[in-house]
RNA sequence: GUCCCCUUCGUCUAGUGGCCCAGGACACUGGGUUUUCAUCCCAGCAACAGGGGUUCGACUCCCCUAGGGGACGCCA
C-alpha cells in the first residue's frame, strides 16, 4: 500500500510555523516512501473559519515550497478536501455509530454541562460528560428527535479498563478510559468536530501515516475507539513534539512571532526556514546542520526524531539563514533581495506618506529604515518624556500592544481609532501617548506616520517591537501586570 | 486537581551497556586573517535533574522523587 501522508490545518488564523512544521515531516515522509502528500481543509468550527484564513494558509505553505499532491485547490481523487464540504459522510459514519451503540444523541443543555463539570471540578474529578443521556429509551430519543429538540451525537467510552495504542516515537502508552470524556461528534449545528472528520477523512483518504502535533496525544483513545466501531485499521501514529518559547511553554504569539509570515516580511529564506524547522526535534545521521530540502527527503528517517520539546531559537535560525544567504550567488543574491524588498503589496502603502516628505531620492532609505530593516537599538534614556514617568511609558506601550491585539481589521484608520480611544480613556492627551510608541517602534521620535507605520509593520512585528521596548525599560512583573490588567479591564473602550 | 508525555552544555543536538572523566552546532569569551566591519580560522567556557536498583560495567535498562510540558470544550 502506497504511503499517503496530511497535512489538516484549521483556517482560523494567521498560517502557523507549527503548521509549517507538521507539514515538512509529512510532506517529506511521504515523497521519500513514493507516496503522496495531502492537503485538507479542517473547517469544521464554522463560526471561527473563514476564506481569507484558508487562503493565506495555502500560500504560505507554498511560499515555503511545501505543495501538496492533493488539496482543496487542486483536487485529487478522494476529495473534496474541506471538511465543510464533506458533510454528509459525517452524517452517515455518525448515524452508523449510533445505530451499533457506538455513539448516542444527547440533549443535555450547555448550562447543565457547566454545572456537571463546575462540580466535578470542585471534587477534584477529571471534568467529563456525566452519562445522562445515556439512559433514554429509543422511543425518547426519537420523539425529541421529531420534535426538533437540538442535540449533538456522542461517543460511547467504556468505563473501565485501558486504551493502549503506540506512538512510533515513544512506544507503546496506556490511558485508562476512564480519563477519556465521551466526547462530542456531532455538533448541534450539524457540523462535526475534529475528532470525527479527522478520523472518518483519514481513513476514507487511505492515510497511512499520521504525523501531528504531540498535543494530540491525549485525545488518541477516543480516535482509536473510532477505529475500532467500525472494524478499520489504524495508521502509524508519530506524534512530533511541540515547538517551544523561551521558557518552554508551548509556542505562542504572545511569546514569539509565530506567524510565516512574520519571517517571510523580516527576510528569512523559505529553504533556510524549512531547513532550521527540519532541525526541531530530529537531526542528520552526520550531524550536519545546514541540508536542503531534497537531502532532508532523502535522510529522513523518522525513527531519529526526538519526543523532547524543541525551544524555537531566532539566533540559529539567523545564523542559518546567513549561511544561506552567503551561499548565493551576487545575481541571486541580488534578485532575491529586490524581489524582498519590492513587494508591491507591503510598500504600496508607504509611497504616499514617503512622497510628501520627499525632496530627493537620496532621502528616502533614511526615513524607511525602521520598516525596511530592524529597529536601531534604543536605550532606556530614548523614553524619557517630559511629563510621563517610566512607568507611564511602560503602561502606555502594554495598552497600545491590547489596543492592537483586539482589532478586527489591520488598517490605519482603525488602528488610530482604537490608539485614540485607548488614550483618551487612559487619561493621556494623544500627543503623549504616541511619543513612547514612535520611540519603540521605529527606534527615533520622529518617522513616518505612525499608524501608517504600524499598518505596514503589521501586528507581529509591531507586537515584538512594544514587547522589547517595555523589556528595555525592565519590564512588567506579575503585580504590576495583575494592575495593569485591572487597569485596562476598567476602560470604557466603545 | 486528574491523566499522559518529556528530562545530556543557556539553546539545538550526537550518544541505543564498555569507543564518553560525554562529541558537534548556535550564543558567549579570547586570539588570528582583514583598511573597518562581516565572513573565515584557532582556542576557551559550559551538560548526562536527584536518589535507588539491574549489571563486571551505566548517559544509555528498571523504579521512585523532583522539575518542565501537554490534555481535560458543541476549538483544532
Amino acid at each position: 500500500m502506497s504511503v499517503r501522508t496530511r497535512v489538516a490545518p484549521s483556517p482560523t488564523g494567521t498560517p502557523h510555523l507549527g503548521t509549517a512544521y507538521i507539514a515538512l515531516f509529512n510532506k517529506a515522509f511521504a515523497e521519500q516512501q513514493g507516496g503522496d502528500f495531502i492537503l485538507r481543509i479542517e473547517d469544521s468550527d464554522a463560526a471561527r473559519s473563514s476564506k481569507q484564513s484558508e487562503a493565506d494558509i495555502l500560500d504560505a505553505l507554498k511560499w515555503l515550497n511545501l505543495d501538496w499532491d492533493e488539496g482543496p485547490d487542486i483536487g485529487g481523487s478522494l476529495g473534496p478536501y474541506r471538511v465543510s464540504e464533506r458533510l454528509s459522510n459525517y452524517e452517515s459514519h455518525a448515524e452508523e455509530l449510533i445505530g451499533t451503540g457506538g455513539a448516542f444523541r444527547c440533549f443535555c443543555t450547555p448550562e447543565r454541562l457547566d454545572d456537571v463539570r463546575r462540580e466535578q471540578q470542585r471534587r477534584g474529578e477529571t471534568p467529563k460528560y456525566d452519562g445522562h443521556c445515556l439512559s433514554l429509551s429509543d422511543d425518547e430519543v426519537r420523539r425529541r428527535v421529531d420534535a426538533g429538540e437540538p442535540h449533538v451525537v456522542r461517543l460511547r467510552v467504556p468505563e473501565s479498563g485501558d486504551c493502549v495504542f503506540t506512538d512510533q516515537i515513544r512506544g507503546e502508552i496506556s490511558i485508562p478510559w476512564q480519563q477519556v470524556d465521551m466526547q462530542v461528534l456531532v455538533k448541534s449545528d450539524g457540523f462535526p468536530t475534529y475528532h470525527l472528520c479527522a478520523t472518518v477523512d483519514d481513513h476514507v483518504m487511505g492515510i497511512t501515516h499520521i504525523l501531528r502535533g504531540e498535543e494530540w496525544i491525549s485525545s488518541c483513545p477516543k480516535h482509536v475507539l473510532i477505529y475500532d466501531y467500525f472494524g478499520w485499521q489504524f495508521q502509524e501514529l508519530f506524534h512530533l513534539p511541540l515547538l517551544r518559547n523561551k521558557d518552554q511553554s508551548k509556542m505562542s504569539k504572545r511569546k514569539n512571532p509565530t506567524g510565516i509570515n512574520f519571517y517571510r516580511d523580516r527576510g528569512y529564506l523559505p529553504e533556510a526556514l524549512l531547513n532550521y524547522l527540519a532541525t526541531m526535534g530530529w537531526s542528520m545521521p552526520d550531524e550536519r546542520e545546514q541540508f536542503s530540502y531534497v537531502d532532508f527527503v532523502k535522510d529522513l528517517d523518522l525513527g531519529r526524531i526526538t519526543p523532547r520539546g524543541p525551544v524555537f531559537d531566532v539566533e540559529k535560525l539567523d545564523w542559518l539563514n546567513g549561511c544561506y544567504i552567503r551561499d548565493l550567488s551576487d545575481d541571486e543574491f541580488q534578485n532575491r533581495f529586490a524581489s524582498w524588498a519590492g513587494d508591491e503589496q507591503r510598500f504600496r502603502k508607504i509611497v504616499t506618506m514617503l512622497k510628501a516628505r520627499t525632496e530627493r531620492f537620496d532621502q528616502v532609505l533614511p526615513q524607511v529604515d525602521y520598516i525596511v530593516g530592524d529597529r536601531q537599538p534604543i536605550e532606556k534614556d530614548a523614553f524619557s518624556h517630559k511629563s510621563l514617568s517610566e512607568e507611564e511609558v511602560v503602561k502606555i506601550l502594554d495598552f497600545a500592544a491590547r489596543a492592537l491585539e483586539e482589532l478586527s481589521s489591520w488598517a490605519s484608520g482603525e488602528i488610530g481609532e482604537a490608539l485614540r480611544t485607548t488614550a483618551e480613556e487612559s487619561g493621556y492627551p494623544m500627543r503623549d501617548f504616541v511619543a513612547p510608541l514612535f520611540i519603540a517602534l521605529s527606534g527615533r521620535s520622529v518617522a513616518l506616520p505612525l499608524f501608517d507605520s504600524i499598518e505596514v509593520l503589521g501586528l507581529e512585528l509591531t507586537r515584538t517591537r512594544l514587547r522589547s521596548a517595555i523589556e528595555i525599560l525592565g519590564g512588567i512583573s506579575n503585580k504590576k501586570l495583575k494592575k495593569l490588567d485591572k487597569e485596562w479591564a476598567k476602560l470604557d473602550r466603545a
